[in-house]
DNA sequence: TTGTAGGCGTTATCAC
DNA sequence: GTGATAACGCCTACAA
């Protein structure tokens, strides 16, 4: 700006209001504006957004923080969030927490330090504290996927509960009693709201529980695969299997394939999550549907709302439907 | 710090060399030392980046460009470079680019303006103008999967040539002669080269090709699908694919089944690029696998070595090699 | 061993 | 209509 000023021998106070659009709130001559546009444009400037947010004190960065970016289910989330921010004008700088509670803590450090104007996490673990520091310090917050009771931060997930319920009422329908869980991390919100969801369906269609048809530790698939095999593998083989873990259904039907259990003659599969592949798979798989696309916008929405206003959102709650779809892994005992 | 430094009772400066790990260089006092971290601790002092990149000139901050976070060969590209790049201390600002050229041009100049220190493309498209445009300016690129012949921009790519290559070996060694190629973006890098290994494959098995056996524009699943609709369509009906597009081939699969095209009794198919559910699709899906982790690695290595040293790779073109893992796909004509 | 002061690029405020 | 100046938070050359 300095350079551009001295070129067009004006100031930089009006090189710099020229260059914001406030040419005209400070009555600026047309001329004027126009040599230090022109000034501008051959010299290639372009803003140090660094000074700039040093002396706003506001950086128009956003933080998210995404478990596994690898996994579809995020990525497409990822994407939506990084889509709606750039439209309104807001950076996004990622953080992969590969799933470790550490890596997350020391990401929402290292965001703060890069003065993060909010943050969106999908939390790794059910310990809440260093998230709930943040919240209380005063940056604006939304959660995604995952959330905790006792902390008041507005977040925006998938109806995990009714998901699971029809699911399983589905597979009832289709004839099944004996209906394994393979579930995902064990006290995370989804895979708690799911096993409601879950038990619940049972209950409702008097069918009753019993605890040694849960397995499962993680949302992976190489988890999936090993409760496949725990669970099938017992006296109470069950003849439906419902898989809260998106990826860990692949690893259920990969072990079923290893077995040799035929889905759904032998077996009947049903899956939280959808996947472009989901109708191609070996069989097409039946699965829960999650709005990807909306979970991002929505929480985007919340957070980006929120830092204009300066106000927290008022429904800061946002449950997000799911969607029933029927293919072919589904028949009856 | 100047809070901390009034509340110890010393100047910003010993604060500031305390807290940058300056202590020994400049002999302050262990007491000294030890009550500036106290208090900085103790006020949850957190250094303000942008303050700091100012002065230093140096965001710490790299921007990553992706045609689509979504694609699961960015996702796992996005995963490494990010993780690489956190480890060493660099942040990375995510601009997924939607395939579209305009989006990129608009992100690198929003990039630029957020001074970050570098960048990692995977080039939308054929135009390469603006992508040389920030090279010249001296700022430092890596360009990933893409590239472009006449920039003397450093890559990371895998062999497309060779893949293809191999791959469609593999099909003529199962006794195929007339192979169809679904391609990408016809003028892609990537696809020209696959495109090449497979004319050539051709050649150096006696094998004539033939202009109409090639279709396609995109590498999305939709182009996938109606590729092979018209592929399959036509007179010279081909008795094998070969799908350049990674989700293409998905698209493919979905024609076969509607038209009731079994695999691989009718027809052969082999894609490149890898999935996890890949032996889990029906059939279970022979492709040539792509060193994401790799690429991802690689191209960061390349990138912040260059920031650490200042000067550019000197292996200025990593060519990462393929690999073809045989499912059941591919069979006899 | 510690302090002072200037400046990184920008914008808000007040003055002219 | 335009300009001078201070300040955002930090680092460092130089001084003490």
């Amino acid at each position: 700006m300095k350079d551009i000023a001295d070129e067009v021998g004006l100031s930089v106070s009006v090189v710099s209001r020229v260059l914001n659009g406030k040419a005209d709130e400070f009555r600026i001559r047309t001329e004027t504006q126009e040599s230090v546009r022109k000034v501008a444009h051959r010299r290639g400037f372009s803003v140090n957004q660094i000074a700039r947010g040093l002396r706003l004190n506001k950086s128009h960065t956003i933080g998210l923080l995404i478990p596994d970016i690898s996994n579809s289910f995020f990525a497409k989330i990822a994407r939506s969030v990084e889509n709606f921010a750039r439209r309104k004008g807001y950076s996004t700088i990622l953080c992969d927490t590969e799933n470790d509670e550490d890596i997350e803590k020391e990401s929402i450090s290292l965001l703060r330090d890069r003065q993060i104007d909010g943050l969106l996490i999908a939390p790794v673990g059910r310990e809440s504290k260093h998230i709930g520091a943040v919240f209380d310090s005063g940056l604006p917050v939304v959660l995604l996927d995952r959330f905790f009771d006792h902390l008041d931060i507005p977040y925006v997930t998938s109806d995990n509960y009714r998901g699971a319920y029809e699911g399983v009422c589905h597979l009832i329908q289709n004839g099944h009693s004996k209906i394994g869980y393979v579930q995902g991390i064990p006290d995370s919100k989804p895979n708690l709201e799911r096993l409601r969801g879950y038990k619940d369906a049972l209950r409702d269609n008097g069918v009753s529980f019993s605890s040694a048809l849960i397995c499962g530790q993680a949302f992976d698939e190489r988890d999936g695969y090993s409760s496949a095999k725990k669970l099938l593998d017992g006296k109470k083989t069950p003849t439906a299997l419902f898989a809260s873990s998106s990826v860990g259904a692949l690893g259920v039907m990969q072990a079923c394939h290893e077995m040799e259990i035929k889905i759904p003659a032998e077996l009947s599969l049903v899956a939280f999550d959808e996947y472009p592949y989901a109708p191609l798979l070996s069989p097409p798989l039946t699965t829960i549907s999650q709005p990807t696309d909306e979970i991002g916008e929505m929480a985007s929405t919340m957070l980006l709302d929120w830092l204009e206003s300066g106000r927290r959102p008022e429904t800061a709650e946002k449950t997000l439907e799911t969607r029933l779809v029927s293919r072919q892994s589904v028949g009856s005992p």
